[in-house]
DNA sequence: AAGTGGTCTAGACCACCCG
DNA sequence: GGGTGGTCTAGACCACTTC
């Protein structure tokens, strides 16, 4: 249930594009029609189609209207910030998680994710290793600090599932934003034992540090990939600097 | 110049935290304030704040105010639509840029092209292949593929500086938006040739499909770097769909 | 209670596109 | 000239944070 007005209607006309019922290349119906067919303010259209712009769905073109520009081979958004979980189910994928490794550690152990979350050292993280595998194929190796004051009751059984479900729904709170790097690597020891015979021996390595909307940094995650078959899809606007 | 409100105090803005005159984790001036400030009507600061916030230079508190999240570190935005003579100047980098081959083709020649383009089989394309040097390192092989009907008097002088600039500044057309596919791929011989020896015979290689303001694709690109000097950074926001 | 950001409205004027 | 999107305003009510 959503009571803003702009999300509802951003919701309705981003299910449309989704499903087809709008296609690539054909018109939005204009900001006065909406207006009429909502019954909302123009302001209110105007959010919901901004925020359909932003997210690649549409480009709205002066005195002419929103024409679609999202088609479906844009792979869905691993540039978006989605758990696994999350991109599974939207792809319908038979992944298997595993939980390889899941530890307290202290934060002076990884100095790498104490300086990316701007920690002291004695603070306290559960590290969560897992693998996603299809059948005996290891694809990705996730590897997750998180701050452990945030979420004392974390298990392994949660793990298994979705953390990100755990955090939102029964922790109550609201995943906001991240940074992430891209690089590829050359695979460690360990991470060849995981992930078997692999040819190149590097990984397609995402690590990001995300942040709840009170901007507190909760969680760092390396997620490798075997080269191979990472693929990662982007939808970029160039930025309004330009004088 | 910019005459829109909104955009000027959002240059102004976020200036003042690239500057480091707003540091990370500082506040904002409230909305209140900024209105009376820039005397301007609420909504109008509101959306210079939004742009802060989905390029990721601060975040909003629901009774707070704003917060700087943005850090040097971020290493700035390769996953903005943003050409390489920009962000070398932006981040002073001593890069060479020769093009290798310039020519004009046909659209059936390359059929990746054409279909990514949606063009017909006998639409002419530009061709240049250019790499960045650093020394003589070959660090980066660009190969760009571009409307003739856009642009019918595109030089490989012109190539050897900006496309970009001279697309907007010269012929005035507005490039607006892109699809991104980050890969890792085997290096073909031609490519190994100018990139010298390579270990691992790998690039990354960013693809990418450049549209204009009117929602035209005019450019495919493949970027291709020594996968081990890639990284490509990102800031994302979670998606706004749940209910 | 006072201050902050979030949503929404009704209306205005403008620039652009097209017939 | 009529339709479309882009910008801006003044005011309203709400929810959240802080004291």
């Amino acid at each position: 249930m959503n009571r803003n007005k702009y999300r509802m209607i951003y919701q309705e006309l981003s299910g449309k594009i989704i499903n087809g019922e709008y296609k690539q290349n054909e018109q939005l119906p204009s900001e006065n029609l909406l207006v009429k067919q909502y019954s909302v303010s123009r302001e209110t259209v105007r959010k919901a189609l901004s925020l359909l712009q932003t997210n690649g769905f549409i480009q709205k073109l002066k005195g002419k209207g929103s024409v679609v520009i999202y088609n479906e081979s844009m792979n869905f958004p691993v540039s978006q910030l989605i758990s696994f979980e999350e991109i599974k189910e939207s792809l319908n994928m038979d992944y298997i998680t595993r939980v390889e490794s899941f530890e307290k550690v202290f934060a002076y152990e990884h100095p790498r994710v104490m300086t990316a979350l701007n920690l002291t050292e004695q603070t306290e993280l559960f590290r969560v290793v897992r693998t996603r595998r299809k059948g005996d194929k290891v694809n990705i190796i996730d590897t997750d600090y998180f701050l452990v004051d945030l979420m004392p009751v974390l298990t392994k059984e949660i793990a298994e599932q979705s953390i990100y479900s755990y955090i939102e729904n029964k922790l109550g709170q609201i995943i906001s934003f991240s940074n992430k790097a891209i690089t590829f690597e050359p695979m460690t020891e360990t991470e060849l034992e995981l992930f078997g015979e692999v040819t190149p021996p590097y990984a397609a390595t995402v690590r990001s540090i995300v942040h709840l909307a009170n901007a507190l940094p909760f969680q760092y995650n390396i997620s490798k990939h075997r080269a191979s078959e990472f693929k990662f899809v982007d939808f970029s606007r160039r930025a309004v600097n330009k004088k």
